[in-house]
DNA sequence: GCAAAAGTGTTACGCTTACACCCATGG
DNA sequence: CCATGGGTGTAAGCGTAACACTTTTGC
């Protein structure tokens, strides 16, 4: 009958073939006007000296959602960071080294001096996702299919918590939006649609790191994120 | 160092754990008027008995996405149907056989008389995902998770084209919207809205097996079609 | 005082919503 | 002739898009 089709065979459970699975993370941090992705060197061959996604096998006993938050946990040092399943790249012959499955997970990061310091002591770098450089095996495939993932989250979706430090301007998320679509946006829409949406709750402090005259630090109100994260809306600051 | 990150250990390819793979379908018809997903009975134990989806384990020689389509062409004769990854459910505990990752992989057709009867020969039932019985393992959790997928699809992309046959009436494509949803919409505002996005055709006949009058039939205008599914829009037929 | 970034309003247009009746036909 | 489902229009309201100048302040 139907070989493989394991419903009709409790005995294939043995018959079946085991296959290596990793999981590789995308990781973006949005560092002063750039939005960055972390990536390695190689350090051994094949592709040595080559960047890479960083990433690690399954292990018998973690799903691939906690081998990827591992991964980012020994590379950033971060717990509790937003990261969500792209896509399973499983081509049979995309990895040379081994007939090797692997989960794409993403995650948005807060880049601060202090994590951006650590990641470098584990020898990963912050690329930019303008003009990256080529990436092993379909790492460079992954970085778009996050890319585009993350563009289309952002049409229907808010984000900027995850990416933007806690308290932030105006500006700066506007900077994000444009960094992430490479447009520009009419300062004036943007701002009437983002406070028409509630969720941003002003504060007293400016920040004066980028102009003389500051710009007022915002919040997000977390409450009200969440639920337009559940309900989706149309961010429609760009025409098609 | 860390251990398992592949990058800084080549050799660890030997010494990384294989694990089984295994792909589960999630198979939407939709079936005058009931959306519908395509289950089997367990024949053999444990779980003899329970409805299933229909799954088959990934081999070496196959990508997760050909595994997935092999299943689809095996239970129901149908090649170059809509399909596309859904997530990984990876859970250690998941399966009590044994430890296996699964890609669950979510299809739409458009069910036809020959492939109804077809899936039948096979043991496999169309259950109306209303009141859906409950199902093994986590394919519940699959079928609510393609649900969801499907919903949040429908709100920002067309979708129709591969669950209807290929002449459809308007109130057909709505009561496949209204049976998504569990909602229903005003035929006037549907109507307008649908056909304000250009990606009907009007045919000049007619499909008089739901009324006496006979609704026009349509046809989807494919490039038009698939032009929205790249840029979106938002189907906002209901407020919140 | 000037350069550089932050902040602000209005109008026109198009899409969304709400809502009720006539049409065509088979029986 | 009547029951059944198919098909139509309009007005009010809301969100989007386009557009240019004033404010603040460090230097």
């Amino acid at each position: 009958m139907h070989n493989p089709l394991y419903q009709l065979a409790q005995n294939k459970y043995d018959a079946a073939q085991k296959i290596l699975v990793a999981v590789d993370c995308i990781i973006f941090g949005f560092d002063d006007g750039v939005l960055k992705v972390l990536a390695f060197k190689r350090k051994v061959e094949p592709f040595c000296g080559s960047w890479s996604l960083i990433g690690s096998f399954v292990a018998e006993n973690e799903s691939t959602d906690e081998a990827a938050k591992r991964v980012l946990f020994e590379i950033t040092g971060l717990k509790n960071i937003f990261m969500e399943e792209l896509k399973t790249y499983s081509s049979v012959t995309r990895d040379p080294g081994a007939r090797c499955i692997s989960i794409g997970q993403y995650a948005l990061i807060s880049l601060s001096k202090k994590n951006k310091k650590l990641t470098e002591t584990h020898g990963a770098e912050w690329l930019s996702i303008i003009d990256l450089p080529e990436l092993v095996l379909d790492h460079q495939q992954m970085v778009a299919d996050a890319l585009e993932r993350l563009r289309n989250k952002a049409r229907f979706y808010p984000i900027g918590l995850e990416l933007l430090p806690k308290k932030f301007t105006i500006p700066q998320l506007q900077s994000l939006y444009e960094e992430l679509f490479q447009l520009l946006f009419d300062t004036r829409n943007f701002r009437k649609k983002l406070l028409s949406l509630n969720m941003l709750i002003q504060l007293d402090e400016k920040d004066k790191t980028s102009s003389k005259k500051g710009a007022y630090l915002y919040e997000f109100d977390y409450d009200k994120y969440n639920t337009l994260k559940n309900k989706g809306f149309n961010f429609s600051l760009f025409k098609s």
